[in-house]
DNA sequence: TTGCATAATGACTTTAAAGTCATTATAATA
DNA sequence: TATTATAATGACTTTAAAGTCATTATGCAA
C-alpha cells in the first residue's frame, strides 16, 4: 500500500492545527478533511478510522517532544543538572506548542462534553479549592515560615496537583484498595515533598 | 415544580454509580434510565437534558469533598497543621470514592474515546517518560544526595505533574504568551519547589 | 367513585457524526 | 494517444445516542 505520504502528512497536520483550534470534543472526520481540503473518503484512504487517526497525532506529539527532552538531558553530566534541563526543556516545549497542550490539558473528560456555562461552573469550584489551599500557604509566607517567593496560589494549585497526582500513580498501579497506614505514608510524603523538598537534610 | 426528591436523588445515585463502573465516555441517558429502574422520559422530567445531568452529579461530588476538607482544616489552628489535615484528608475523601474519582483523574479526554489498545500505548508512552525522570531520581537517591524514604517513580510521576500543573495554571489565567525569562522562573520555581520544598531556609 | 392533575412511560423522531462505495479524475506506461 | 492502475471524490448509508410526546398510570380531593 504506497502511501501517499504528502497527504498523510497533510491529514495528520490539519488534525493537529483543529485540536489546537477546536479541541477534541468538537472535532470531526468532515472538519478533518475540509480543514485538508479534501474529500472525507480520502481521509479514509489513509486512516482506518477516527480513532487511529487521532492516536497517531497523540503519539507523534508526545513522541516528538520526548526525544526532544532525552537528547537534551542525556547530555547534562550530574542528576541535579538534568532535572534542571528536563524540568526547562519541558516546559519549553510545552509553550512552543502551547495550543496543543492547552487541549490535551484543560480538555479534561469531566468537563470536555459539558457546555461553556457548565464547564465555568466546575472550573469555578476547583478554582474556590485551589484559592483555600493557596490562602493557607499566603499566610504562612506573610509570616515568615515559608519561603517568599513563589505565588502562593501557585502553590496551591501545584499541592491539589500533587494530591491527585498521588491518586493516579496508585490508580494507575492497580492500587485502589488502600489500608490506612498507606494513605497515612502518602500524606505524609506529599507533605513532606511539599515542605522539605527530596534533597537530603544535612544533619 | 414540586420535583419528587426522592426520584431526583435516585437518578443522581444511579449515575454517580454508572460514572463509576463505566466511566463518561460510555455514559448514555437509556443506561442512566435503566439503572435507576424507570423510563428514559422520566429522567427528563428532573433534568434538562444530560448536560445539566452531568454537571450536577460532578458539582455535588466537588461540593461533598470540599465542604469535609474545609470542615476538618478549620479546626485546625496553625498552618502547617492545616495543610497537614488537608493533604489527608483531601486523600481520605478521594480513597472513600476511589471509583468516581478514578474515572474523574483517568478518564482524559486525551484517552477517553480512544479504543482500548490506543489507550494502552498511549499510557506506556507516559509510563517510559515518567520512569525516565523516576531512574534520575532514584540514582541521587542511591548516591545519598536525595532522601532515600520515597518511591522514586513516584517521586519522578508528581514531577511531571508539577510541570504539568504550572503550565495548566497559565492557561487557566490566560496567560498562553510567556517570555523565556518568565519560563525560566517557572522552571526555577519548579526546581526549587521539588528539591527544597517550600519552608524557609534557616540561615 | 369519579374526575382531575400530576407523574411516568417507551416507542418514536431527530440529530449528528462515522464510515462506505460507485463514480470520476489523475497519472503512469506502452 | 489509448489503456490501465491508482487516487480522490462526496453523496449516501449506517449507527448511535439524545431528546420528544401522545398515551397510560397513579394518587388525591371533592
Amino acid at each position: 500500500m504506497m502511501e501517499n505520504v504528502d497527504k498523510y502528512e497533510l491529514i495528520m497536520s490539519s488534525s493537529r492545527k483543529l485540536i489546537e483550534e477546536i479541541g477534541f470534543s468538537a472535532l470531526t472526520m468532515d472538519k478533518v478533511a475540509q480543514k485538508a481540503g479534501i474529500a472525507k473518503g480520502t481521509v479514509y484512504l489513509y486512516f482506518k478510522d477516527k480513532n487511529e487517526l487521532m492516536e497517531k497525532v497523540l503519539s507523534l506529539g508526545f513522541k516528538r517532544m520526548f526525544e526532544r527532552i532525552k537528547g537534551k538531558v542525556e547530555k547534562e553530566k550530574g542528576g541535579i543538572e538534568k532535572l534542571k534541563t528536563l524540568i526547562s526543556e519541558n516546559l519549553n516545549y510545552i509553550y512552543e506548542n502551547r495550543y496543543f497542550f492547552k487541549t490535551i490539558f484543560l480538555d479534561e473528560v469531566n468537563i470536555v462534553f459539558l457546555k461553556k456555562k457548565s464547564k465555568e461552573s466546575l472550573n469555578l469550584r476547583r478554582k474556590r479549592y485551589t484559592n483555600f489551599i493557596g490562602e493557607i500557604i499566603k499566610s504562612e509566607m506573610q509570616s515568615g515560615r515559608f519561603r517568599g517567593d513563589l505565588d502562593p496560589l501557585k502553590v496551591g494549585y501545584m499541592l491539589a496537583s500533587l494530591i491527585k497526582t498521588n491518586a493516579i500513580y496508585n490508580f494507575i498501579n492497580d492500587k485502589y484498595e488502600l489500608t490506612e497506614g498507606m494513605i497515612k505514608k502518602d500524606s505524609e510524603d506529599i507533605f513532606n515533598l511539599l515542605i522539605h523538598g527530596i534533597i537530603r537534610p544535612h544533619t
